[in-house]
RNA sequence: GCCCAUGUAGCUCAGUCGGUAGAGCGGCGCAUUCGUAAUGCGCAGGUUGUGGGUUCGAAUCCCACCGUGGGCUCCA
């Protein structure tokens, strides 16, 4: 006999050699039915796995949370097995992981599938989950393994056999296909309650371009038809908040053949963009930050010596002038630089924070153009801030408050962090590398930061610190940066007299905070749905007469909140109230305001506010105020 | 850049077997003057992304290029 522990700390008897499955059979039969897999002292395995004396045991049904994962996972086998049976041997497989939204799995096959294809492996799917197939687990020796692999033509199995450290490895076979996984699965294919294969798309083996390309099919799963539908359902609603709908349809921003990735700002996106900014400059203003504004074309010698020609070419738009060769900025960097040598500087400055919203080109693959969130040509909100090797950490620490509070500013509190480390391609010493880390990892610290690590992704002249902010489709774009350097400084031979009368070199640290105005306002169009807050509304209120007998009296209020400060816009168009009503809240204006013969006789509007309703009628005067407060109280 | 899909009126989309292009919304005009999410009638609007090819005839079939979408990779 032996003895485990269940979940609650009760212990249960059990018979020598006792599986996973028998301990959830033990336990009562509703749970044997339905058990998934098992967690033996935190590790997962499946229910025919055996258990020892004194393990800690816990059953997983599809009501932990872990369970989607496998269940997923058993149904990117499931899906590969339906390849092998309808392309046969040919097929060599490559990997098969759970994704956050379902699963996918890679293959190399002679044709591309095509979306017909997709529609038949659905097909076959079905009849493997109906046939209620069993995952059955086999442990090789990882040489054994390699051997069986080769024989069998699987060279991506090889190749991750040859990465794997453990001597044992591990086979699952459903039906006639066997992969080398680590587990758990379901029990068999019949717990797949529903699945949906979403989508086809080349990817490289293991991202290398320089590797075959091979097939991906991508997919979802659920244990209901009803979650299915209604992850569906969300996924449509989430297309409504696409910035790239939106706007078009809020007349924002277009995009042109003539200029691909380089976006067309429209006078309503400019609006916003322009409130953006004028908020970004009060604060930086506030926080000591000083601004500059360089060229957009520089000689090719000074993107030599910056490192930008060796490093950073390929994403460079090169051009010739009087026979000289010049190229456009992808960062604001070098031109700072010049700035900052045009004169001499003194310790006592320092910090010196010199911000620039400094409009970049970067030539970024056709194939990874997505609305505003990648573009060609943006627009920086950069700074440069030199410093003392000593004053680093504090600096850091410093823009990072400024992240918080700025992101506060609109809401976006889905904030994470990524610390990236020194890359293969990069400049400068260990030392320097070592040092600047350690700041970013301290300024980290001094906040408390929960952040993830990102080995070998920094920027080839540092360490940095991301801010990533997710999109309506829960994709992560990159918005804040922190970067120490100081590669730049000694490259450009940047220098400060010190408190000793003598030379020293500055530190110097790259920041944006919103990263790019272009992506920023992407991602918040998504964030608000289109629906702005008051203070950064394109249109602030609309007009509404009731008819043209009172259109002089919707004109005089017209000018009178217009007088006021606010974006009032008169629809005079010879409408019902009704379309009026419709066309201000489908273009999302916060504020309606109805004009009829009441109104014009007390000097007074109806309100109306943006999928609220009406709230009853106010003096004009009154309204004023009502505003005033409202930017106050966002700013 | 690579893989797949896709491109018809300003927008959303029909268009059968290859037979010469249609709707709704929007726009414009006229009528209507209306009280909180669509007033009615009429009119205009297209070298079917571009360029080739097949065909008596191409939105439709084939090729190339461009754009767009979903991915791979890269990054703000």
């Amino acid at each position: 006999m032996i003895t485990v522990r269940l979940p609650d700390g009760s212990p249960l008897e059990l018979a020598d050699g006792a599986s996973v499955g028998d301990v959830a059979g033990a336990v009562g039969s509703g749970l044997a039915k339905a058990a998934l897999f098992g967690k033996v002292n935190g590790t997962a395995v499946d229910l025919t796995a055996a258990v020892e004396d004194g393990a800690a045991v816990e059953i997983i049904t599809k009501k932990s949370p872990e369970a989607l994962e496998a269940l997923r996972h058993s149904t990117a086998h499931v899906m590969a097995a339906a390849v092998k049976k309808l392309y046969g041997s040919g097929v060599r497989f490559a990997i098969g992981p759970a994704i956050d939204s379902g699963f996918y799995y890679d293959f190399d096959v002679e044709e591309p599938f095509t979306p017909e294809a997709l529609e038949k492996i659905e097909e076959e799917m079905s009849n493997i989950i109906s046939e209620a197939i069993p995952f059955e687990r086999s442990e090789l020796d990882r040489a054994a393994a390699i051997d069986r692999m080769k024989e069998a033509g699987q060279g991506y199995k090889v190749e991750l056999l040859e990465d794997i450290t453990d001597d044992r490895v591990s086979f699952y076979r459903l039906g006639d296909f066997v992969d080398l996984c680590r587990g758990p699965h379901i029990p068999d294919s019949s717990k797949v309650g529903a699945f949906k294969l979403t989508s086809v798309a080349g990817s490289y083996w293991r991202g290398d371009s320089s590797r075959k390309m091979l097939q991906r099919i991508y997919g979802t799963a659920f244990f209901s038809k009803k979650d299915l539908d209604s992850y569906l359902h969300l996924l449509e609603e989430a297309a409504k908040r696409d910035h790239r709908r939106l706007g078009r349809e809020l007349d924002l921003f277009s995009f042109h053949e003539e200029g691909p990735g380089f976006p067309f700002f429209h006078p309503k996106g400019v609006v916003v963009l322009n409130e953006i900014v004028d908020y970004w400059r009060k604060v930086h203003r506030r926080e000591g930050y000083l601004e500059t504004r360089t060229p957009i074309l520089l000689r090719e010698e000074l993107w030599h010596q910056s490192g930008h020609w060796d490093h950073y070419k390929d994403n460079m738009y090169f051009t010739e002038i009087d026979d000289q060769g010049y190229a456009v900025k992808p960062m604001n960097c070098p031109g700072n630089m010049l700035i900052y040598k045009s004169g001499q500087h003194s310790y006592r400055e320092f910090p010196l924070r010199m911000g620039e919203l400094g409009l970049v080109h970067r030539h970024e693959l056709s194939g990874v153009l997505h609305g505003l969130l990648r573009v060609r040509s943006f627009t920086q909100d950069d700074a440069h801030i030199f410093c003392l090797p000593e004053q680093l950490e504090t600096e850091v620490a410093h823009v990072i408050d400024l992240c918080f509070e700025i992101y506060g500013r609109f809401g976006l509190d889905d904030v994470h962090i990524e610390l990236s480390t020194r890359p293969d391609d990069s400049i400068g010493t260990d030392e320097q590398w070592a040092l600047a880390t350690k700041a970013l990892e301290n300024a980290l610290a001094s906040r408390n930061i929960d952040y993830g690590v990102q080995p070998g992704e920094g920027a080839f002249y540092g360490p940095k610190i991301d801010f990533h902010i997710t999109d309506c489709l829960n994709r992560s774009w990159q918005c804040g940066t922190i970067q120490a350097d100081f590669a730049m400084p000694e490259r450009f031979d940047l220098e400060y007299i010190g408190e000793d009368g003598r030379r020293h070199r500055p530190v110097m640290i790259h920041r944006v905070v919103l990263g790019s105005l272009e992506r920023f306002l992407g991602v918040l169009i998504e964030h608000y749905g289109g629906a702005f807050p008051f203070w950064l509304s394109p249109v602030q209120a609309v007009i509404i007469p009731v008819s043209d007998t009172v259109l002089d009296y919707a004109r005089q209020v017209e000018g009178e909140i217009r007088a006021a400060g606010f974006r009032v816009e008169l629809d005079n168009r010879s409408e019902t109230v009704g379309n009026k009503i419709r066309q201000a809240e489908i273009s999302k204006v916060p504020y309606m305001l109805v004009v009829g013969k009441r109104e014009a006789d007390n000097h007074t509007v109806s309100v109306r506010e943006h999928s609220k309703g009406d709230t009853g009628p106010a003096a004009v005067a009154e309204v004023i105020e009502k505003f005033r407060r409202e930017i106050s109280q966002e700013a």
